[in-house]
DNA sequence: CCTTTAAATGAATTTGAATTCATTTATAAT
DNA sequence: ATTATAAATGAATTCAAATTCATTTAAAGG
C-alpha cells in the first residue's frame, strides 16, 4: 500500500495560518491554503473535516500553549504577582514571536472561533481570564496592587490591549521591535504612563 | 406619486448594528436585518448598495463621531495631558454606552472594514492614533509622562484595551459597571496596576 | 513484476445566501 | 376618481466557494 510522504496535517496548518493571517478567515479560500501547502483541495478535506476545523486546530494549539505556559507560571515558586504578570507577557510574545501570523489570526478570528459550536473556546479563553484574575488577586493580597482594582476590568484591559498590541507587532515582526513591545507593555502595566 | 414613511434608512442601519453584533458580519443575513427593521429584503437595497456598504457606513458615522469628539478635546484648553487621555476614555465609552451593540461590532469587525477596498477607514484609525500619540508627545514635554515610554507601544496597548474593555462591557451593559470600567480604565492608563 | 490498497487528485456538484427585477402598492397631483 | 410614479415587495436568479467522490497514482508485500 502507499504511505503518507512528511507531514501534510502540520503543512496544511502552517499554509492555513498564513492565509488566514492575510485575508481574513471568510476570505480564505481552500484552494490557496492548498496551493500554499503544496496539495490538492481534496486533500485537504482528508486530513480536516472542514474549514471551521482547521480554524478550530489552530486554536486549539494556540490556547493549550499559552494555558499550559501560563498554569507553570503561576505555579513557579519565588515569583511575585509583579513578576508574573511580566511572565504573562513573554509568554504571549514568546509565542507569537516564533509564528507572527499566529497573532494576526489570533486577533482576526478569537470572536469567529469562539461563536462556533461544539467547542471549547470559551472555557480556553474564560481560564486564561481566570488565571489573570488570580494574579491580580493575588498582587492585591501581598499590598502590591492599589486595592480598589476591578479585577475583571483590568484583565480585560490587559487581555485587550495585549492582543491588539501583538498584532500590530506582527506588521512588522522584527527583533528589535519585539523587544520595545515586551518592555514599553510591562512598564505601563506596572506603573501605567504618569511619572 | 408615494412618498418615503419614516426614516428606513436609519431604520436599516439601527437593524445592522444589532444584528451584526449578535452574528458577526458573515453570519449575519440580509433578511434577519431586513426583518428587525420590519421591512423587505429589496428595500434594504433601495437604500444601501450591498451588505459591505452598511457595515461600512456603521464604521463611518461611528468614526466621524469618536474623532469629532477626540480633535474637540485635545484642542481644549486647560486641560493637561492626563486629563485629555481621560477625555478620550470618556469619549469612547460615551459613544458606545448610548449604543452597545456598536461596541460589539466595533471590536468585530474593525479588520473586515479596514480590509475593504475604496474606503478611508485605514486613515480613520491612523487619525486616531496619531490623537493618541500627540496627546502622550504632549504629556511627555510636560513631563507628566516617563520619557521613555514608546509612543507607538503605548498607544496601541491603550487603544486595544479600551476596544476589548469596551466589548466585555457590552455583554451587560448597566449603568452600574460602565462606572466601574470608565474610572478602573482611567486609573490604569495613569498609574498601572502597582502600588 | 504483479497486486493490493491507501493516498491523492481536481472536476463536478452542492449549497446557501447575496443580489436582482418584474410585479404590486400607496401616495400626490390633476 | 383617475393617473402617474416613487416606494416597496419577495420569489427567482446568480454566483462563488465549500465540499464530495469517481478516478488516478504510487508505495509495499508477496
Amino acid at each position: 500500500m502507499r504511505r503518507k510522504e512528511g507531514n501534510k496535517e502540520e503543512d496544511i496548518l502552517k499554509a492555513a495560518t498564513e492565509v488566514f493571517a492575510r485575508e481574513g478567515f471568510h476570505l480564505a479560500k481552500i484552494s490557496q491554503i492548498a496551493e500554499k501547502a503544496g496539495l490538492s483541495v481534496g486533500t485537504v478535506y482528508l486530513y480536516f473535516e472542514n474549514k471551521d476545523h482547521l480554524l478550530q486546530r489552530i486554536f486549539e494549539t494556540l490556547w493549550e500553549g499559552l494555558l499550559d505556559h501560563s498554569q507553570k507560571l503561576i505555579e513557579t515558586p519565588n515569583l511575585n504577582a509583579l513578576e508574573k504578570i511580566d511572565g504573562i507577557v513573554d509568554v504571549v510574545f514568546d509565542t507569537f514571536a516564533e509564528n507572527p501570523s499566529l497573532g494576526a489570526v489570533f486577533q482576526k478570528e478569537m470572536h469567529h472561533v469562539s461563536n462556533l459550536k461544539h467547542t471549547p473556546f470559551r472555557t480556553y479563553f474564560e481560564q486564561f481570564i481566570s488565571i489573570g484574575e488570580k494574579i491580580l488577586a493575588e498582587g492585591r493580597e501581598q499590598s502590591l496592587f492599589h486595592p480598589e482594582t476591578n479585577l475583571h476590568v483590568a484583565v480585560s484591559f490587559i487581555f485587550g490591549g495585549l492582543r491588539f498590541s501583538v498584532h500590530q507587532w506582527t506588521l512588522h515582526p522584527d527583533a528589535e521591535s519585539l523587544v520595545i513591545f515586551r518592555t514599553g507593555i510591562k512598564k505601563i502595566i506596572r506603573n501605567g504612563l504618569s511619572v
